[in-house]
DNA sequence: AAGTGTGAACAGCTTCACAGCC
DNA sequence: GGCTGTGAAGCTGTTCACACTT
């Protein structure tokens, strides 16, 4: 969440079609979601010619626990050694092969204010696979404008645009009120996947997964935790460790940095 | 998350401390997140002079089901009315009160590349009560420069700059690299709330609050879902139900919009 | 000895269904 | 009649601890 949430109906790929191949496997919302993670640190191990990793240090550079991860990973079968850990290259091409990671995916942008400009000249989109390849606004000042390399079209022709291109994901980054109608544009266009930055609800059919980023309320629940702690002025001075950050000194690879990051427990109201 | 988490500890605030007052009430993580969903859209309600919502009405606007929408709403003690449903502004206040939004958090972005640029350009936040007060770079070009309606300043400046705006929160758009060293200062400046679009986990005592938005990650869960499409054309038209939700037609207020969002069920892979 | 893979306990969140109140 | 508030049931995801492998 984060995120929004569906509201009906017991859902799930009901899959009953299995021919012959690989025994089939489910696997958890959560754990595809860290996989993302898992995949960026192995490309950086890769780049840095590390040729095994435990699950020990995958974790610490993911930012979660190692048990989590090694359960996360035995989804995809045994593809560690025991007693060694697991081989990089073959867990990378192995978990970019899960998340279809193995093909760059075209992304359109809906909107081109701050935060769509912002999304077209964003590097970390084209370097984890995720070209930019169309824009799109409806205010025809904007149109023909070159935004981090792309031209923008106008809304209009974001059907064919899209398709000329093969689009498969789309990016609603419009005002508000625009979101529905965006993202209707993009339903129509055959994407199926979308990921909004628009605070409301979308509508869409069965068939269409969306995402949404709400930052506002990512600062809001922030929020929350500062009005807590003003609240109850510090328990008492940690217990243990003044300095959090302290661990062995870095082995090889990069930052052994591990996330202290409170999340969990629910929490105290008056 | 779709967020990161905690590595170590069994955590949660301890919250001995409780004098004389109201009840203390431990709300779930998940819930708060939702609260923030609910305030904006009882502020558009308000905005447009509805006095009063019931739970389904408020739920098919935040994109929640309305049993989920009642339990998180029954955190707060009772706030509706039976028989009628929600005063919208006595439920607002009372959100806002919950959430900390009683009063304006100043923001600090670290980091103004694309995305720090379009954050601080972003209306979004300010309209919900996170004005962003100071802008940091480590590039000297960039300091000086008028981004947004605020001035950059350069990262060595901000300790000072933000005990003189009274920062509250502080976001990290910084490249990876830099990601650890902006968290740094900003702990070291007394900032207890963090938002992160770095990819990576930040190491931060146990009084900090991290929450982080890897916007990358986001595209490859979608991904994922694309991939899991193509493999599995239409399972078979779902079993029961063609059209999930069927409810009733829109009552009153604005869109009636409902999230069709496939979210939960775990997912079959080959 | 080191480190994976996993069953089983656990915790948190969601959904259901209905009692209680207007 | 309509709608809230909530125990209880069910589910998803996390943590633990240890058997098993190299």
């Amino acid at each position: 969440m984060s995120q929004q949430d569906r509201a009906t109906a017991p859902a799930a790929t009901p899959g009953p079609s299995r021919a012959a191949g690989a025994a089939p496997r489910t696997v958890p919302e959560a754990t595809v979601s860290r996989f993302a993670v898992y995949l960026r640190v192995l490309g950086q191990l890769s780049a840095d010619d590390v040729a095994t990793v435990s699950s020990e240090q995958l974790a610490a550079l993911a930012g979660v626990g190692s048990a989590k991860l090694r359960k996360d990973l035995s989804f995809l079968g045994s593809t560690g050694t025991r007693g060694v850990g697991y081989d990089v290259d073959r867990l990378r091409t192995r978990l970019e092969h899960t998340l279809g990671a193995t093909r760059r995916r075209q992304v359109a942008v809906v909107g081109v204010g701050n935060l769509g400009a912002a999304l077209a000249g964003y590097d970390g989109f084209g370097e984890r696979g995720f070209p930019v390849a169309a824009l799109f606004d409806a205010d025809p000042a904007r149109v023909g404008a070159l935004v981090g390399g792309t031209t923008v079209h106008h809304v209009d022709e974001l059907a064919p645009v899209c398709h000329e291109l093969g689009v498969d994901i789309g990016v609603v980054a419009t005002p508000a009120e625009s979101a529905q109608d965006a993202c209707d544009r993009l339903v129509a266009a055959g994407v199926r996947c979308i990921l909004t930055f628009a605070p409301v609800p979308l509508a869409v059919p069965d068939a269409v997964e969306v995402r949404r980023v709400d930052l506002a309320a990512e600062l809001q629940v922030l929020s929350f935790h500062v009005a807590r702690r003003e609240a109850g002025p510090a328990p008492a001075p940690p217990p243990a460790h003044p300095s959090p950050r302290a661990a062995g000194a870095r082995p090889a690879g990069p930052r052994p940095a591990r996330s202290t990051t409170r999340r969990n427990g629910p929490v105290i109201v008056p």
